[in-house]
DNA sequence: ATCCCGTTCTGAAACCTTTCAATGCAAGGA
DNA sequence: TCCTTGCATTGAAAGGTTTCAGAACGGGAT
C-alpha cells in the first residue's frame, strides 16, 4: 500500500461560457461550433477548438438534456447479471445500441423487486430515452407507470398481458415440450422437472409445455416431478440433486428437465460427486444453452435460445418506439431449439 | 406479433412549478418537501404530496445534478461483461454501491479501447461522480486526463505505475508462481504457459510469476513453453489446444497453466474432445477459480481470486476519495489462492 | 400595545446548455 | 452611391432544480 495525492476536486469546470471568453466569441458560437460546425467559418472554429483543448473544456451532458430533453442513452435492468444468458442479451443489446449511436447502461436487480423499483426510480428521473427490462415481475404496475409517465419500455424475455410495452420472448412453452420428448424418445419413463420458483413465468412456461409433451406421450401429469427450487443458481441445482438423492431408489427419476443451465450445471456437480453417471444412471436436460454448457463435466444437452437476436431486437424495437411516431407495440416471439449433447446420448 | 398502440409522447412532464401552482404554494416549498421535509408544516407537506402524486411528478434528475454538481452516481466500465469473473467483480461493486445509497451503472468495453473511450467520455459528460475501471489499458494517458478534470478514477484488477488513481490487484504474479509451483511438485517437467496478448497486463504478470518458480525449481526459462492466443475466451483456449496437439509428441507439455479459466475451460474441451485423459495425459491449471470451473468435464484446479472483496474495496476507495477531502491514494493488493481439483490431481 | 423570536413560506438567482430572432458585415448588382 | 443578399455572429430566453436572504405570521413576554 503505497500513499499518493487526491485529485483535485476544488476548481469549478470551465463552461461553454468561459471557452467562448477566451476565444473572444459569443456562446452562441462555441454552442454552434460543437453541434453546426458548418456553420462557422474556419478561423473561429479553429479558434474555438484550441480554447477548449487548452482549458480541458468537457460538456456538460446534464445541462443539454435539461435543455434538449432527451439523452440518447438507453439502459437494460438485468435480472441476473451473473448469469452468462443476461450477459448474452446484453451484448446483443450494446451492439444494436452502438449501431444506433446510443449509450447504454446497464443495471443489474439481481432478482431483487427492491432493487429494481430503485434503478427504474432513478433512470426515469435520469431521463433516459427509454428502457429494456427483464423484470423481476412482468405484471407489476410499475412498469405500467413508467411508460405512462412517458418512458418507453420493452420487456426483454417476459411475456406480459399488458398491451404498453413491446416484448421479445422465446417460446417456452414449446422449449418445456422439445425437453420432454426428447427424453420420452430416448426411453425414459420417470422423468422430473427441476426449477422454482413459480413466481417465474418462464419456469411456469417450461413446466406447462412439459406437461404438455408428457401427457400427449400417454402419461399422467402427476407423474411427472416437479422439484422445486428457491432460484436458477448452481446452488440451487446442488441442492435439488441432494434432494433426488433422497428419494427411495424405484421413485428416482430416470431423467431431469432443469428449468435453465445454472440449476443443471449444480444438479450435474452434485449428481456426478455421488458417483452417479451421467447420461446412464441420469439424464440431464438443461436449457439456455450458456457457452458454458458445452464444457460441463458431461457435455449438457440445452434448448437453445437465441440470445444476442433476442437482445438485439428488443433494442431495436425500442429505438422504433423513441422515433418513429407512429410506432405501434409488438410481441415478438422467437423459436428455441434443442441441442443434444452426451447429457441425454451416453 | 400483435399491434398495439404507443406510449405517449406529447404531454411535457409536470414539474415542480406545475406542483407548486396545483399545491397553491412557491417552488421553494415543493423544494423543500422534496429536500428537507421537517422545515414544511404537516398540512402544506401533504398538499404537496398530493399534488405531485396527482400529476404523477417524476423529479428531473438532469436538473438537480445541474444545479448541485453531483450525481450519486458511480460507473464501472467492465473488460468483458460475459466473463463471470468481471460480473463478480460488478458485484461486489454494486452491493459496496447500494449501501452507500449511491447509484451504479455498469457499462461494457468489450476489450476494445474505442469503445471504451466512447464510454468514459460519456461517463464523464454524464458528471458522474467517480469511475470504477478494468482498463483495455492502464497505462492510457486518457485516464488520467479524466482525473485530472475532476472525475476521480479507481482502476480495478490492473496495476498502473501512475500516481493518480487508487488500484486494487491480486499479486498476479505469485498467482502465476503458484500455479508453476503446485505443478511442479506434482512431477511435471515439460509445461507450458498458455495465455494472450502479452499487451494484457496480467498476461504478462502470470508468466512472469511462472518463469520465477519454474527457474527456481532448476529449470532453463526457455524450456517453459509459451503458447500465445489472441484473446482469452473459450474459443481461444480451443485453438491453444490444437496447437499444441501439433506438437510433435515428445516436445508435448504434460501440463498446462492458462492465463485464465475460459482459455482452460476452451483447451479442456478440446482436449478431452481428442480422446486424452487430463489430467493423465495434460494437467490443466486454470485462473480466477470461476463458478463454472468446479463444474467443468474435469473440475479444474485454478488460482482463486478475491472478486467480489476486489470490488466491494474498490468501491471504498472510490467512496473515500469523493467523500473524504484528505483522501489519499492507495494501491491494494490481494493475494490469489490456489484450489487444487482433478484437473491436476487425477 | 409593543417588541422579539421562531416558524413557515416566498421568489429571484444560479447551474450550463441550446435555440432563434436579430444584428453586423462584405460582396455583388443596379 | 445605395440596395440586396447571404453568411457569420450575437445575446437573451428557456429548460427544471436548489439555495438563500428575506417576508409574513403568530405568539409570548414585557
Amino acid at each position: 500500500m503505497s500513499k499518493r495525492s487526491a485529485t483535485p476536486r476544488n476548481a469549478r469546470r470551465p463552461s461553454v461560457k468561459d471557452v467562448a471568453e477566451r476565444a473572444q466569441v459569443s456562446l452562441g458560437t462555441v454552442s454552434n461550433v460543437l453541434n453546426r460546425p458548418d456553420r462557422v467559418s474556419a478561423g473561429t472554429r479553429e479558434r474555438v477548438e484550441r480554447a477548449m483543448t487548452e482549458l480541458g473544456f468537457v460538456l456538460n451532458e446534464t445541462a443539454r438534456q435539461l435543455r434538449m430533453g432527451r439523452s440518447n442513452t438507453f439502459a437494460y435492468v438485468m435480472l441476473d447479471a451473473t448469469n452468462p444468458f443476461f450477459t448474452d442479451v446484453a451484448r446483443g443489446i450494446e451492439l444494436a445500441a452502438e449501431k444506433a449511436d446510443l449509450s447504454l447502461f446497464l443495471c443489474n436487480s439481481d432478482g431483487r423487486d427492491a432493487r429494481e423499483r430503485a434503478h427504474l426510480e432513478h433512470l426515469q428521473q435520469q431521463r433516459v430515452d427509454g428502457i429494456l427490462i427483464t423484470p423481476v415481475d412482468p405484471e407489476s404496475a410499475e412498469l405500467e407507470r413508467i411508460t405512462l409517465q412517458g418512458t418507453p419500455v420493452v420487456i426483454v424475455d417476459r411475456a406480459t398481458t399488458s398491451g404498453s410495452f413491446c416484448s421479445v420472448t422465446v417460446d417456452d412453452r414449446l422449449g418445456g415440450r422439445m425437453a420432454i420428448e426428447h427424453l420420452v424418445d430416448r426411453g425414459h419413463t420417470r422423468v422430473a422437472y427441476v426449477g422454482g420458483p413459480v413466481s417465474i413465468g418462464q419456469v411456469r412456461e417450461r413446466y406447462e409445455g412439459a406437461c404438455d409433451a408428457w401427457r400427449d406421450a400417454g402419461h399422467r401429469d402427476t407423474d411427472l416431478i416437479h422439484v422445486q427450487t428457491e432460484a436458477l443458481s448452481v446452488e440451487e441445482g446442488r441442492v435439488a440433486g441432494e434432494r433426488l438423492a433422497g428419494l427411495p431408489k424405484r421413485a428416482r427419476p430416470t431423467a431431469v428437465f432443469c428449468a435453465n443451465d445454472l440449476v443443471a450445471l449444480g444438479l450435474l456437480q452434485q449428481v456426478i460427486s455421488t458417483g452417479q453417471r451421467v447420461p446412464q444412471d441420469l439424464a440431464i436436460v438443461g436449457y439456455d444453452d450458456i457457452a458454458f454448457a458445452a464444457g460441463a463435466a458431461v457435455p449438457l444437452t440445452s434448448v437453445r435460445q437465441p440470445r444476442q437476436a433476442l437482445g438485439r431486437t428488443a433494442a431495436d424495437l425500442l429505438i422504433d418506439e423513441v422515433n418513429n411516431p407512429d410506432h405501434e407495440h409488438q410481441q415478438v416471439e422467437f423459436t428455441p431449439e434443442l441441442i443434444a449433447r452426451v447429457s441425454t446420448l451416453g
